[in-house]
DNA sequence: TTGCTTATGCAATATGGTTGCATTAAGCGA
DNA sequence: TCGCTTAATGCAACCATATTGCATAAGCAA
């Protein structure tokens, strides 16, 4: 006879559960976790990153594909932003509460393989040839953090 | 008593079997035959679009794996660029004869997939956090080109 | 022309991502 | 509160893209 919590005490879970809500889809353990998870990561995450910490955690595990379809739902829905880095990997971010256009942009470290946030004022939108629909971009810039520039001094 | 052809008659052939020789690595059919045709396609290319074009060839077959070796190899030595399109899979276009740093943006159809090159001024090279090491960027513009826009009305 | 070394072919493997289907559980109406 | 319906999950199989190991072939310097 389990009381099931249908609305977090947390106002930031809280917070989470009625922008799942809001989105249409129901509210689960998974999506709950994962949102959690993406806003409070530093940098976009990718599937294995995510496996790695969810595995980390001490509550039950989820399933590879669970994850995979969740990110994709969370995408989907507009809470989640989805991008391939250059490495070919699809990373993951928290989608902002609307007015940052999500056009922040990333430095990719060849070295090391990080990801690293840049508070850069994203470049202006382009005038697209005649016919094209613009639909959002991103700015990939690659280089080297600073302990990999150190490390071949 | 096969005579081997050192130099090649054609002049375009002739400066890519220099520039493969400058870069320091052995002039092979697979490097010519692969830098040719990066150098005539009109927007980058991955790995299945040069198998698809290789074999549509009448001219002997390639390796896969020789396909991405080369591919890696014609990167490494400065020839080509490679980078992971919106969809995770890695696309190589020719370098420029340097000076173009190879910053044009393109435009990646969420409809049929296609990348669209597009005549833009580069953004300006970001500034950096102190310590990072700026090493190129590409900005990666998603959107509808004319025929998906077109089909969707 | 020979020999050393690099490039290639082929088979196996790795990684990242998807699909089909049976089972579980969220949310709703009774 | 209970059961029903439908969406979400787990699991296994699969697929696409990319890489590795090793034996063989070919470039090119001497
Ligand atoms: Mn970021
Ligand atoms: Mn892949
Ligand atoms: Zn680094
Ligand atoms: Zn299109």
């Amino acid at each position: 006879m389990r009381r099931l919590m249908k609305h977090s005490t947390d106002p930031r879970i809280a917070m989470i559960e009625a922008a799942i809500r809001n989105a249409g889809g129901r509210v689960t353990a998974s999506r709950v976790r994962l949102l959690d998870l993406l806003q409070s990561a530093r940098e976009p995450l990718c599937q294995t990153d995510i496996e790695n910490l969810i595995e980390s955690e001490p509550l039950p595990a989820m399933d590879r594909v669970t994850i995979y379809r969740v990110l994709d739902w969370l995408t989907e829905a507009g809470l989640a932003h989805k991008a391939a880095d250059g490495r070919g990997v699809f990373r993951f971010t928290a989608a902002k509460p609307e007015g940052q256009h999500e056009q922040h942009a990333h430095l990719r470290c060849t070295g090391c393989g990080g990801t690293f946030c840049l508070d850069m004022a994203p470049p202006p939108r382009p005038v697209l040839p005649r016919g094209f629909r613009f639909g959002g971009m991103a700015l990939d810039i690659r280089g080297e953090c600073p302990r990999c520039v150190g490390a071949h001094a």
